[in-house]
DNA sequence: CTGTATCCCGTAAGATACTG
DNA sequence: CAGTATCTTACGGGATACAG
């Protein structure tokens, strides 16, 4: 939280916009979370968190780019593959401390300043539907 | 990064999602960064960062109601508003902070086992084609 | 079993013009 | 200056069928 203008607070803006383009949408961290718990095979994985297979093609390809997950093929039949978290998807563990951190810090936040009839309804105001 | 099945997870998963609802989106991370540095007035946060009027607008409403931004009316002529940071808004520097230290991590993780002249190419690979 | 191919929808985000 | 109104496009995400 410095000076934006300064070439130093460039890279650090930068630097946060390259995270979130890594991690964000609907199941990135959802699926390094859940394969942090156990490796799973790609059917596994998709009723496990109840997303469709194409979407969790998409999101492991990209994760594997980014040396997130790792893919292993294995030599059964018919074949199987295992998906597996990687030591750098570990490094993620602050960064995901901080945000349920800061998920807990809000709620009360929001929560303890309404009247009691209405908790948490500020929390997902920006999400008109779903 | 427990079990995802626990209890206590749960609410970790729940919160962290809680989280990236509210901060999530293009613009909100940078505007409180923006407005950490100095406040500014609604013109002059959209030419800063970029961004359109009306995109800006629903942002900082959003923001406004998530207490992650102050909006005062200066009785000026014409009439001017200015946006600033709140006590809240700077509960999120651990969060900022980690998101920016990954960033550079990953960069180098990523940059690092590259060839050199495609620095920073696998990290918004998954924006490039689709 | 592990994906891909299609099709569809809602929403985020941008451009631009306009109002108080 | 501070927004709002309209229009448009892109894309994330879901459902389903199907291919290897």
């Amino acid at each position: 939280m410095r000076d934006i203008h300064s070439p130093a607070c460039k890279s650090r803006q930068q630097a946060m916009r390259d995270t979130f383009d890594v991690i964000s949408g609907k199941w990135k961290l959802q699926i390094i979370s859940a394969l942090s718990e156990r490796t799973m095979r790609f059917n596994e994985l998709s009723r496990e968190l109840g997303v469709s297979p194409r979407i969790l093609s998409r999101e492991l390809k990209e994760l594997e780019i980014n040396k997130l997950v790792k893919r292993t093929v294995r030599d059964t039949r018919p074949v199987t593959v295992e998906y597996a978290p990687t030591p750098h998807s570990a490094t993620l563990a602050p960064l995901i401390e901080a945000a349920c951190d800061w998920g807990y810090l809000h709620y009360e936040k929001i929560a303890g300043t309404r009247r009691p009839h209405d908790p948490a309804e500020a929390i997902s105001a920006q999400r008109q539907d779903r």
